[in-house]
DNA sequence: TAACAGTGTTAGTCTCGGCTAATTTTCTTT
DNA sequence: AAAGAAAATTAGCCGAGACTAACACTGTTA
């Protein structure tokens, strides 16, 4: 195979939710521990060890992640940016929906759904409403008198 | 099992992504032609015909619509509920976006994946949010601004 | 250093929601 | 009314992504 990529994970590749959960997951657990353990990346998605195993062993096949036996994780490149870009969109709805008091664990289901649907574009659009939001107390007053 | 319901669909029960655009799409249909038809719900979803007949029968079995083969759909009370609520969102998540610019192509394919994840409380809030920006298009202008 | 607890892995199975191919029913057209 | 076209259905299959049970590795602790 002379000129041919080995199935390297293209950056506009299809991602399918499942992936973009681990990899936002692992993501987090680095960023906050240092360290992705399987029994912690279980942990926070509610799903079994087995099946951690399993998806890791695919993600690393697929480029999203160095793997190996009994030993770690760490994210490629391509890994580490599809688990930004989701903990972003994240951390956009987040803010945006907060701001109008819902109450937490609501935020936390909608958030956790809605995160893998969004395109660039349109987080650009939700990232503006947040920033003005955020900036602007006196029109979420406003607006949540409506609310009632 | 004594006092046990058939299995009907409660209004509160898990609807997966798919049930829920099935449902959508025959209320649509229906509101729109006065009829659904298998071969236009597998072309408004862009799947196989046999798919649809398969869910449909389920869908009918799961109590959300009515069904007799060869012949025709209606959607119960339940069914009919859950199809106008994803329209809603739908609506309200379109317009929000819209109003931004963003181009029909990727608003629609976010919509299509965000009117899923959406509760309640947080189709109030993004109503009210379009609801303001519809009122009041000197603060889309002024947003928009910074979309550069 | 031997054993135990905890973590990781493998093997095999299940459900969901698609698919194609073949068949049946209905509709339309002559 | 018979034939061909269109729509609907059935049967069997597949891949994604979960699960459990059994087994393997690792690291700590007596």
């Amino acid at each position: 195979m002379p000129a041919a990529k080995k199935k390297a994970a293209r950056a506009t590749s299809a991602k399918s939710p499942a992936i973009e959960d681990y990899l936002e997951q692992i993501h987090n657990l680095i960023a906050t521990k240092g360290y992705a353990r399987v029994v912690d990346i279980a942990e926070n998605l509610s799903i079994s060890q087995a099946s951690v195993t399993n998806m890791v062993q695919r993600l690393a096949g697929e480029g999203y992640l160095l793997y190996e036996r009994y030993r770690g994780i760490v994210l490629t490149d391509e890994g580490r940016m599809v688990g930004e870009a989701i903990a972003r969109r994240h951390d956009v709805l987040s803010r945006l929906l907060s701001g109008f008091g819902l109450d937490p664990e609501t935020v936390h289901r909608d958030v956790e759904g809605m995160e893998h649907h969004i395109s660039r574009q349109t987080l650009e659009v939700l990232t503006l409403l947040m920033e003005e939001l955020e900036a602007n107390p006196a029109l979420v007053t406003r607006l949540k008198q409506r609310l009632r």
